[in-house]
DNA sequence: TGTAGTATGTATCATATTGATATATTGTAA
DNA sequence: TTACAATATATCAATATGATACATACTACA
């Protein structure tokens, strides 16, 4: 039955490595989840109203100086709603690669703007690649160590490996194209 | 300023190719699309009723015996419409993986739970592939002679490389996992 | 010292979309 | 003949997006 709402899900999760406000939530999701997890304040804040009215949250007042703040933890009752949700089989795995659709109507717009489509595509591609090497060589030495981000780590991982292929893909697609007279 | 309604961009695309009713948008989405992009009915029918008022689309009868159908057209100021989308650059790559998700949060489920989520998306990918592979295999023929599905090889193409990487992906994953005591 | 720009932070809202469901006919397999 | 799957259109409450408004704090630089 479930019908879990995903957004609860992730805030829940997000909460139950530390404490946050809906700001860094936002930040999480834009940085740590960037390639494989998004949603924006018009759902996180309501998300987190919500989750304190049915007890799966707390909030208290963080504020500092003027800067108003509020703080949100994982209560026990969150702590175990997640790891229902977690037990379940998974869904959906959903995409929405505008390049990939862009491309597939190419024959609309011809073999240049398609490469000039998949030289964008590979540069974002290419610079998100540099930062998540990155990331995975400071978390693996701390992983060596201390295995509380382990799971982190094999989703790093999951990025570079499908970005690599994405990149091989640019070169051969490209290739593709201009084989052609 | 663009704001070209996704759900319009890509009916308008799938028309450019060939006349359909929204029941084979809907079967588009879900066989060639499916591993790039998805809608429901809810937004399909209701952006093919606005797509005949601005005169993007026309509708004819097409009903057959007592079965009615609804065949949808694309009209020469649709096809300029979706040409000048074509030209914009990509917006937003987005995905959602509820899989990784899952991962991400290990640390409350456990090694086996992450194992099991592993195993049935790499069961999912497998079959997946399996079609890619066949669907792949039947374009380079045609392509081979006529380059009109040569864009569809090459998203094509780009699901048989992402998803082999997913899989390599899932037996590093679950390698590193078992190595634990 | 001012001031411009970026980062932090909460919040809302029109619009877009999902996911489920209702309805009805046709084709097929047991 | 009866049940199930496929074809086909359509709606709608619940959700989520994307943009924006508002306000403070920090940082750089002229």
């Amino acid at each position: 039955m479930a019908v879990e709402k995903k957004i609860d899900c992730v805030i829940l999760g997000l909460l139950s490595h530390e404490d946050l406000t809906g700001y860094e939530i936002k930040k999480r999701m834009d940085t740590s989840l960037k390639y494989f997890w998004g949603a924006s304040y018009g759902s996180i804040y309501p998300a987190l109203s919500d989750l304190v009215k049915r007890g799966l949250a707390v909030k208290r007042d963080g504020s500092e100086n003027n800067r108003s703040k509020i703080i949100y933890s994982i209560t026990d009752e969150g702590r175990s709603y997640l790891k229902d949700w977690l037990k379940l089989p998974v869904e959906r795995d959903e995409l929405r690669y505008e390049t990939l659709l862009k491309l597939f109507f190419g024959n609309e717009a011809g073999t240049l703007q398609a490469i000039t489509h998949i030289d964008a595509f590979e540069e974002k591609i290419e610079n998100e690649l540099k930062y998540l090497i990155g990331a995975a060589d400071v978390l693996r030495k701390i992983t060596s160590q201390d295995d509380t981000h382990k799971y982190y780590l094999l989703t790093v991982e999951f990025g570079i490996k499908t970005y690599s292929a994405y990149l091989e893909w640019c070169r051969e697609a490209k290739n593709m194209l201009n084989e052609e007279n």
